[in-house]
This record gives C-alpha cells, structure tokens and sequence, in this order.
DNA sequence: CCCTACATTGACCAAGTGGTCAATGACCGA
DNA sequence: TCGGTCATTGACCACTTGGTCAATGTAGGG
C-alpha cells in the first residue's frame, strides 16, 4: 500500500470506526449484531428516539433483554451505535461520491450528490429516517450536539465543492462559500427529508398501486431538474435569451 | 360592518376560530386559559410531544390533573389546541403581510416573508418550537397529515406571491409557480428552523453576554442577505456584468 | 465427569405514564 | 341556613418505562 494513500485514508477515515458497545458486542457474531441492529433500526425508525421501546425492541430481537443492555449500556448507547453506523454509510457514500466526480463541472457533481441522496433513501429507508429526525428534531440524548456535527459534515463537505466550482469560474465568488454551503446544505436537507415516503402501515391493494409508484418516480426526477434549475440560476428573470440553466 | 369586508373575512378565517377544548375550557377565564395553555406551550417546547408529561404540565399551570382532563379529554387534545393557536397568530401574520405588501416587487414581499418569520420566532420562541418541530418530524397524534396541511397553507400562500410575479414579469414563467413554491417553501422552512436558538439552560455570564447576542443578529442579517440574493439570482456566474441581485 | 467461567435469561424493580372518579369545596337561589 | 349544582381536587388505576441481578444454561478444559 502506498504511503499517500495510507494518509488519505487516515485523514478520511478519523474515527470512522470508533467502538461502540461493550467488548461482549463486539466478540458477537456478525449475524447476531445484524439481527440486533435490525431491530432496533425498526423501532427507532417507527417511533423516534423517546417513543422507541426497549420491550418491544428486544422481542423483536429476539433475545433477551438483560443480554441487550449487557451488549449497550442504555437505550441512549444502543441509539448511539444506530446512528453512528447510519453516519458511517453516509460519509462512506459521500466520499465515493466525491472522488469519482472530481473532474466533473459543480451542476453535474451537485446533481450526482441529490441522486445518490435520494438512492440512500431508497435503499436505506429507515436508516434515512432516523437520519433526518436526528438532524432535524434535537430529540436523542446528544440531541443538539450530536445533529450540529453531522450538520458540518455535509456542510465541509458542500464547502469543498462549491469552492472548486468557485476556483473554476462556473460559480459566483461574490458570495463566501461557507455561507453558499451552509443555505445549499439547508436546501439539501429538506429536499431528502421531504422525499422520505412516510412508513405505510397499510397498502393499499387496489389500482393506485402500481401507479403512486411510477407518478412519484417521474415527480421526483421533475423535482431534481427543477432544484438543480432553482439553485443554479435562481428565480427572477434572465434580461434575455441568457438560459444557461440545466433545462433544455 | 360592510359586507365586503364580512366576506373576506370570512374567505379568509375559515376555520380559524374552530373550537378546541370541552364546553367547560371555553367558560373559563381568559387569564386561567393563557396561564394553561402557557405552561403547556413551555411542556411541549422544552420536552416534544411525546416525552412532554401531564404531571409536570400540570404542576406548571398550578392546577390539579382532573381539571385539566376535564378541559381537554386527552393529551393530544390538549397539543392540538396548543397546536391551532399558533397556526392561528402564524395564519393572521401572514395575512396581514401578504396585504400590506401587495403593491411590492416579489424580492421586497420575499424579504418582508422571511423577517416576518423571524420577528415570529423572536417573539413567540416557544411557539415556534413546537411548530417547526411538528412541521418537521410527524410525532404527535395526528403527525404527518397535520404538519402536511401546515405546509399546504405556507406553500399556497407561496405560490401566490410567486404567480403574481410571474405576472409581473420579475420572476420566470419557465418553470411551474407550484414547484417553485414548494422548493421555495422547503428553504423558508429550515431557514426559519435553523435560526432559532437552542433553548439555552445556562446563560454564561462572561464576556460572551452581549457579544453572543449582537453577532448573532449580524449574521442574521447577512444570513437573509445572501439567502434573498441566492434564491433570487442562483449560484451560478452570470455572462458579465448583470447584477439584478440584491447585494450592492 | 466435574468444575469453572461466562453468556443468557426473564422475573422483578422503582418510577413514571395518561387517564379516572368519588369526594370535596365553593357558590347561589330560596 | 339549607339544598342543589357543578367546578375542582388528588389519590388511585392499570400499565409501561429503562434498567438490574440472582438464577440458569452451556461450552470447554482438566
């Protein structure tokens, strides 16, 4: 391995892959912490951090309560451990994300970044969602804290960006990037949260099936183009002929 | 009273003034109500829907638990009201906006949209905690169709300013006025959320007293600035020498 | 085969939950 | 002063909460 790399991947991976949960946890199979994790993604995913129930979670777990808390400390622990491998997925997506576009213009980066968002979605639904409700809600035992470092990340990360663009001439620099990062990042952020579909408790059978599906599929792909259209161009009027949007 | 008058009044108040609470709590002082209702404001602000609790609220408003249960049949009837008086005072502040600020270009009302949400979030800090939080995360009983017809009404309310731009000729017709007011409203939204403060349980004391304070609401100030100037006239360069924004 | 070491269990705990209701108190007309 | 009406009270309810711990497996080494 060369020693570049190496560092790169020191700098990248800083506490990526802190310990969470008792040594018993971590000596457990795989399979066992899987099942453990599943459930209890579900159950926080359903009710939020204060309504989650440590009964119901461990019956779903199938195993026994006394084991759970000699795996976490307290339902504030076990929480921890969710949201820390949620945030792990994450960053490990954005890092992707940004060496394989690096050469690519900000439109095409920014738009790569909201559909690799809404993919998370669509692949992690319920890791999404508890997410966005520790992001967006300071409930949680960390709660403020916790959310306003998960905030920067994406924020440092939108800074980089956005200061290429900048350095590149394709973005304004009249405005200071942190700033641009920050409101951008805001943007971002209720755009996945909103496409979020709520759990459905009950589908519904009949002929709104296949279709609520495919309509959402193509509103979402109008909602992306429209965004990108928004947050690059802006909403007043061009003096003339000047469409140097994404539409075509 | 002119008629005119009555029916926009009641175009416009439809709903406003629906009755929540037993027959008993209408009967009631106006002073006992605010002294409930201002103890249940603080329950639900400081702790959320779920973790808020009936004792302590009920402690806080210095009466005993029967009465408040015969007020309110149940602890989301109780947030449910608390829930309608701030969407009321919400409701008239932006009624009373969008008609004093007709005649005005769309940038002006846009402007005037956001500092009226923080005067709100100013004045009625508590208030605003409950809201954007229901806004924002579905807990509470009636949750996610609630908070979706809180949003409806700020997104109507939108996209009504920005069909009048459009006819004005200031904002681009290219794009749908209700997709724009829907992004639009996302921004506003955490804009609004993300400014307020979180409830601090310690004030320090030292030297950060009044700088923490005056900083805060300079940078709110280039906050709204640069927020106007970026949905306005977007990220992107402009060709040479076009600065319709609002920055000098 | 026993013994040790330890992972696992679920009955159990105090504390708190939203909600109820018989008892109390306050007021008012007669 | 009495009786009646009704707002108010807080002890009380069944139930859930996060968390504990003595008891019970269970594997493995001597």
């Amino acid at each position: 391995m060369a020693p570049a790399s190496l560092i790169s991947k020191q700098m990248d991976a800083t506490e990526d892959a802190l310990p969470t949960g008792t040594a018993l946890w971590q000596s457990l199979a795989v399979e066992k912490q899987d099942q453990v994790f599943h459930a209890a993604v579900e159950e926080f995913a359903e009710h939020g951090y204060d309504a989650a129930s440590m009964n119901t979670l461990v019956r779903r777990a199938g195993i026994s309560k006394g084991s759970l808390f000699t795996y976490f400390r307290s339902k504030a622990g076990l929480f921890q451990a969710v949201v820390d491998r949620a945030a792990g997925r994450i960053r490990q997506d954005l890092r992707h994300l940004r060496d394989s576009s690096r050469d690519q213009p900000f439109s095409r980066r920014l738009e790569a970044l909201v559909r690799a968002g809404f993919a998370f979605i669509d692949q992690h639904p319920l890791l999404a969602r508890i997410y966005f409700s520790l992001l967006q809600r300071g409930s949680a035992p960390g709660g403020e804290c916790r959310a306003e470092a998960l905030r920067r990340r994406s924020r440092d990360f939108l800074e980089e960006l956005i200061t290429e663009g900048q350095a590149q001439g394709e973005l304004r620099s009249d405005l200071p990037a942190q700033r641009m990062a920050f409101l951008l990042n805001l943007q971002l952020e209720n755009l996945l949260a909103c496409g979020q579909n709520p759990p459905s408790s009950g589908e519904e059978p009949s002929a709104t099936g296949p279709r609520a599906t495919s309509t959402s599929h193509t509103e979402r792909e109008e909602l992306i183009r429209d965004f990108l259209c928004l947050t690059l161009d802006g909403m007043q009027t061009r003096p003339a002929g000047l469409s140097k949007g994404v539409r075509p």
